[in-house]
DNA sequence: ACGAATAGTGCATAGCTATGCACGACGAAC
DNA sequence: GTTCGTCGTGCATAGCTATGCACTATTCGT
């Protein structure tokens, strides 16, 4: 559109000012270099007069890597994944790679966003989506760009993913509501195209199942408080409601302990007991004290910068990779009750 | 290092095989050029086969524009700035640009950033940093790129400002405060290199001066939950406590809560009212219920992304501009009480 | 003092796309 | 049938850095 005034100085630039030549101004700015000191010194103040910085761009064509490492997340709202981004985002930038931030809400947006990151030729992918489906996977592999898919166990030559243990923990939380005496089971569940809420649900229900309990009234919601807050509102609505409730994430927990507690008039833990997944900071706070559990974001996001920091050495594919993190369970006030 | 192989195929490639010319190839993905329909099919049908994508890494060369632009940003464990990032993500996404993230937790790390984000040609950069000197600043308008700060009122050639009216916001909130029946005043404000925290105590001071008042203790934290907390215990440690709070942001708004009513026994607000800044989402959770400003971030993002729109066209340096965003009181629970 | 090794420099080119320009083909207008 | 405009095509080059290669100057060993 309209013609861009040149704006930052060129190596030519500066070696024409410096009286040398263009290479010795690249060779000054590469470490381990042959440039005599004299050369450099010239160079340098040349350099910082015309205020010149190099540009990684043509690097970028000839040697075909980027540094540049795209995340692709949606749902920034839940501060897991927002704790998840900045970790990310750390860890990339101390390895040497910048990071290209994509929002996504969808898969139907995310597979208008790839074609993007491909023209801006990322070394690779990291998707924190929490829908991702194995198609989409198969789609991002046409791409031929590594890609890490965290917490959404897709798999396939260029899709590696790092996940949590969702299945067990769930179990393990059938086990506690049990001991605690729990007899009436509610699950309020994320979205249907979420995996890793159906890894959470079916976890529980196995759990239950294992006790020889096979009843369990669920709810769906969407991640988020208000969600959590109707869903709890619908499934306490019938007079036989449940006295253990499982939420897919921490913040439709609260939302549930809010209904329960100011909008039904029930105690927690004494009248239901509540659990949450994820241990976000507020299910710490004092109002709520949630058991749930702590998927270790940090070593999850260390398996994952391994992955990535294999892919960067590997010439070919090098996906299928999947790397299981325990989740631990936390136990605060909202299950610490007596058994009847 | 390693000998990267050839791994995407180029528009001489696909030329070769189509059996055109590159110049064909790159016509084809220019929308409105000049291509026969003949000519078109055969370079689609070529491209396909190898996979073709159009990198952008030579056109930025050519243009000298990225289309990126930079958001550093710390503190992401405040959902407020997360909330941030993923509007100004979408909006940047939409209107045609990539988002390169930057995460910074000093002035330092900042420093150390910029010569990368300006070797990457970044278009524009902006920054959510709640410390932003004014000496940072002027190091930044050194690389001639437009920034725009958001949240910190610093200003010069490159560097524009988006910011909401703290001082005005505060005032305004002194006054409710006195109007519900306050008497003794508290803030908790964040860390001293915070010009947002600064305006607010400022603004909060100033309004209580106008009604007669000069008298208020202080406590300095972090901005975070536990901080809050702690300074709450500090603060209402002496025997005569304020009965009127006022924290600089609103997660350690609902840390003064908790320690007001769990640790020591106080009811909000019928012994001490609390107000906070940002209006959270938790902020309307039903175990807080928390009065507080609602900083329009909405709004916000919308005003740097008019003043990055700008900077895009023009040619020269467009900063200096200042943009104040009023806030906006939201009255919940926590301030609703009698006069005494 | 002479050959050999080393340090330092510049030349030329790769890497990929966009685009101005020249050129050929074709239909239309006169 | 000549003269244009239009359309489509290919050629050549800009844009900037990194690097292999050739070349000169310097140092060292014997």
């Amino acid at each position: 559109m309209t013609e861009r005034a040149k704006k930052y100085a060129s190596s030519t630039d500066v070696a024409r000012l410096a009286g040398v030549s263009q290479s010795a101004v690249s060779r000054t700015y590469k470490p381990g270099a042959k440039v005599s000191e004299e050369t450099r010194s010239k160079v340098l103040k040349a350099a910082a007069e015309l205020d010149y910085r190099p540009s990684l761009i043509p690097r970028i064509m000839l040697t075909h890597r980027s540094n540049l490492v795209a995340i692709v997340i949606g749902g920034m709202y839940n501060p897991f994944y927002a704790a998840v981004l900045e970790r990310f985002t750390v860890g990339l930038q101390d390895a040497g790679n910048q990071v290209l931030l994509v929002h996504a809400d969808s898969g139907h947006s995310l597979d208008a966003a790839i074609p993007k990151l491909a023209s801006y030729r990322v070394d690779a992918i990291v998707s924190a989506l929490a829908i991702l489906s194995p198609r989409s996977a198969d789609e991002l592999a046409r791409f031929k760009i590594p890609v890490v898919s965290f917490n959404t166990p897709v798999r396939n030559e260029w899709v590696s993913s790092v996940c949590c243990d969702n299945v067990g923990a769930a179990r393990a939380l059938a086990d506690l509501m049990l001991t605690r005496g729990g007899r009436r089971f509610g699950c309020i569940s994320g979205p249907t195209a979420s995996p890793a809420s159906d890894e959470r649900l079916a976890g529980f229900r196995t759990g239950l199942a294992m006790r020889g309990i096979e009843d369990l009234v669920t709810a769906t919601a969407d991640f988020r408080y208000e969600g959590g807050r109707e869903a709890a509102l619908r499934l306490f609505a019938a007079p036989r409601h449940p006295d253990a409730l499982f939420c897919a994430n921490d913040l439709m927990a609260l939302g549930a302990i809010d209904a329960l507690r100011r909008d039904l008039g029930l105690r927690v833990p004494e009248d239901v007991m509540v659990a949450g997944f994820d241990d976000i900071p507020s299910a710490a706070w004092g109002a709520y004290e949630l058991t749930t559990f702590l998927q270790d974001g940090r070593r999850m996001v260390d398996e994952a910068l391994a992955i990535l920091k294999t892919a960067a050495t590997a010439h070919g594919p090098v996906g299928d990779v999947a790397v299981d993190v325990p989740a631990r369970l936390i136990e605060r006030r909202t299950t610490q009750r007596e058994p009847a």
